[in-house]
DNA sequence: CGCCTCATTTATATCGTTTCAAATTGCGCA
DNA sequence: TGCGCAATTTGAAACGATATAAATGAGGCG
């Protein structure tokens, strides 16, 4: 009794401490956990069995050294801004997937006016993980275009043009086209959009859907700026103000996400116009929470945390030598919450 | 040339190449770069040049392996509630640290109805981190008690009272305090408080500076059902509603954050009453956005991402050696954005 | 009875780094 | 000329796992 707990309790177990207790050799512990049909089966339930008791864990390190695998998958995120405000839920759903499968996340944050390829460089050459996870694509985004030529698995939050890569990404045509549809079914004749920036992968789509949407149903579209999704709600308010200010303003917006929909609401309510009576509004929306607003607002529900589970089952999927072209996922605007 | 390109090109570069480069012995070229003194300073020089030439890199497993230290620190995120809606601002906080460092971030979410203990334990017995960061803590917090006898290095966010470890907090005291003083400045009478579970360390804080407060400007203080923090707002806006429906309701709520400032200004304004004549409300806020709440909200500002860079500080702080009853940090609230 | 085969098990090298102790060099001094 | 001492450099042994190739033992068969 009192040598158990010494070699469970003293130093971590390692392979040793099961082979001197079992009397067997590193090599046949090592290939008897890792249930090599070579071992004889009582042996491999008896090496189990042992390790299991003393609380055996391989030690990541060695294992990583040895074999070159890493066991990490590396989530690369976007500078923060405000804007994004679901990196949470994203995360959240990642490291859900991530928990029981002897994978690790880490989490990598570019800088603000840094060049975006750097941390995934640094990550391919350091072999700092197995795969990544990034988003905001832009249709040839370089990253893309870099892990590509060097093989290294990876899966977007966002489709690009550069062919068969992993990805998950929402239908935001579909999204733009709904939205469009519902402000018409009220009526609404004069519809505007917030797009996101031009350059992102989503915001063409979204366009795409919305122009289409427009043509369809007959209504007006218009498209004021864009904003960056590092830029602060504020400014969105601020130009969302400035349409209103002109003549004919658009009596339907359209938000591509809460913070856009919570400032077209104030620029709208502090403009002297009654949402509801003389303008409506469609939002996506990502958090319940968003259905206590007052007054209430039409939205179209998109699961964030859904899609950082699906992205990391894909990347995982990629890891174990599935391919990318099986992993492209188009996720459906869903109604509501 | 050829020569040059193959060597940095081909495999990965490690103390071996350079050692051949330069004609040295890998543990001559190990120690030059760890900067030894006792290696001569030409040699220094000559190594760390052709290192960066050829973009060397220590390999991390390696290195891991045979110091026993990690590089990495971990976070330990509580099950995903809705209601957590900071989560980004944090990990954003603490990620924006450790960037600059040579640290990694590694991030672990447990489960709902699961040990909160089992990632911890998981961390320290396999030696996945040099140290970590965890939430949500309660004044006897049996996860800091492990940690403290165990000696592993880690920071809070909320203070305990098991002694002398890292953590930074939030002083909800104050915060409490001011919000009645708030209130009353605005005349009103009958003040209300939406309180987090109280089995939280925070939750005590603020009921203190909240009792504290209503004796000290002679208002009507109540205290309502308390919210769990992994809940839905739905919750809490029913909460909050079925307190209104009962008689003498009060006239002046605090909320503790944005999802409840959303869910009572919900609930208000369902009820027929109306926010800023017959009710005000005073909320916490950690976001920019709630700028354009309308009407708008009385807010004190808290500063999450701030925070987390704190927390990070003083983590790689404790690792390096510093006393853990210096790393103790009273965060004040901020008037406004 | 001896040889061959199959089923198991084992010894050894290796991954890339750090570190301890030992070896090499240059140099002043007796 | 030789010896000791300081200043540098080096060899070898870890760290804990995996993979390859070789060794062991028991049986089957001629």
């Amino acid at each position: 009794m009192r040598h158990e707990s010494r070699a469970g309790a003293g130093a971590r177990p390692t392979l040793r401490s099961i082979a001197k207790m079992t009397g067997l050799a590193v090599a046949t512990v090592s290939r008897a956990l890792s249930g090599d049909p070579k071992i004889a089966l009582r042996t491999r339930e008896r090496v189990a069995c042992v390790a299991e008791k003393i609380g055996y864990v391989p030690d990541p390190a060695a294992k990583r050294l040895r074999t070159g695998r890493t066991s990490v998958i590396a989530l690369v995120l976007d500078p923060h801004g405000e804007i994004i405000d679901f990196s949470g839920s994203m995360i959240s759903g990642i490291a859900e997937v991530v928990r029981d499968t002897g994978y690790h996340l880490t989490l990598t944050q570019s800088q603000i006016g840094e060049d975006p390829m750097l941390p995934i460089r640094r990550i391919v050459s350091n072999r700092l993980a197995d795969g990544l996870i990034f988003a905001r694509t832009e249709p040839r985004d370089p990253r893309v275009a870099f892990l590509l030529e060097t093989g290294f698995p990876f899966v977007t939050h966002g489709r690009t043009k550069l062919g068969r890569h992993a990805w998950l990404d929402h239908d935001n045509d579909a999204f733009a086209e709904i939205a469009v549809r519902r402000l018409a079914e009220k009526k609404r004749r004069r519809i505007s959009i917030i797009p996101p920036a031009r350059r992102y992968s989503f915001a063409e789509h979204m366009l795409t859907g919305f122009d289409r949407a427009v043509r369809a149903t007959g209504v007006a579209g218009e498209v004021p700026e864009d904003y960056d999704l590092n830029s602060v709600s504020e400014e969105i308010y601020a130009a969302i103000a400035r349409r209103l200010a002109l003549p004919d303003p658009p009596d339907g917006w359209i938000c591509p996400g809460e913070i856009a929909a919570i400032a077209a609401g104030a620029a709208i309510g502090d403009s002297g116009l009654a949402l509801g009576s003389d303008v409506d509004l469609v939002a996506k929306q990502t958090n319940r929470v968003f259905n206590l607003f007052r007054p209430r607002i039409d939205t179209v529900h998109e699961d964030i945390a859904g899609a950082g589970a699906g992205m990391a089952k894909a990347l995982l999927a990629l890891i174990a030598g599935a391919d990318a072209k099986e992993l492209q996922v188009l996720q459906a605007p869903v109604p509501g919450f």
